[in-house]
DNA sequence: GATGGATGATACACTAGCGAACAATAATGA
DNA sequence: TCATTATTGTTCGCTAGTGTATCATCCATC
């Protein structure tokens, strides 16, 4: 079969490495934000926001990628440093609509800046030929992955 | 200066996908390991212990490079589900080293099965010249990584 | 020896994520 | 119209990781 022909080194190194580097690049990240006092999972929060405020917590769960109560639990500590403001959607009385304050629209321009000049530093070194063969690999392999996850064989 | 090179695309979408390869591939690996009653990060302790039984808590820090709490959490978990059992140093009384229980040993072959068939279906259509494309790209990122992390500028 | 600093492990407080269960509300269909 | 179903957001309990502080113990140095 075909996945044979894949040594057993393959899965191991490369298993380790992207945990490392995601792991990695997380605490990078939340070095670099740190000064703001805003952590990473936040200032995505954020980030999706300047792009289309007013979003939805269920709509930010879904760009995210990351459950609905863990949408809240941000939203919350972002509510309480007074980054963004609830508001209740006037014609849905379940849904909360999620705006920006002023304070966090004047940081996120500081935040791409900083995290435009720490992914330069992270990919020193690196062609474009490279980083389109591993930019291409690892989309082939979320597609697998997600491929996986739908399919119900465990 | 060279990091010009780069276009704002690669840094944007590298960092989106392994974020998300790291993300997808942890939930996999959980849902793999569900059936068995183990975590991935409690996997990764059974894994190391099967190659040196008898570390040290430190050690085991060291090795899977996270804290020396998070590792207390795991081998508490670990422990109360008999899968290992800490074990006092002879010699320094401030160590436990830990041990394996019969029940894990049975286990970590059939963990390794089950993670070997899953890294094969994930890394399913790709050759080994683009993995090791990849795997070189991953690993000069990890470098600059650590090197970031450990400078002090911010 | 005694003392001061390093080290092993833990306690506590925090962020972050998951899943399941739930109440309130909306939307749909008989 | 009324009943069922779906959706929104929350609460609760769990795992996992971080950082700081603390305690006991070891070790080296005086």
């Amino acid at each position: 079969m075909a996945a044979e022909t894949h040594t057993i080194d393959w899965e191991l190194r490369l298993g380790y490495l992207i945990h490392d580097v995601s792991r990695l690049r997380r605490s990078a990240f939340d070095r670099c934000m740190k000064p703001l006092n805003v952590t990473r999972s936040q200032w995505w929060v954020l980030a999706y926001l300047s792009r289309e405020d007013g979003m939805t917590q269920s709509q930010l769960a879904e760009e995210l990628d990351i459950g609905k109560v863990a949408v809240g639990g941000l939203i919350d500590r972002l509510e309480k440093a007074a980054f963004l403001r609830r508001e209740a959607d006037a014609a849905d009385r379940r849904v909360n609509r999620v705006f920006l304050e002023p304070k966090s629209k004047q940081l996120i321009a500081k935040m791409r800046k900083v995290n435009h000049k720490m992914n330069l530093q992270i990919l020193a070194g690196l062609d474009d030929a490279k980083l389109e063969v591993t930019a291409a690999a690892l989309g082939a392999i979320k597609v697998n992955l997600l491929a996986y996850l739908q399919s119900d064989d465990v």
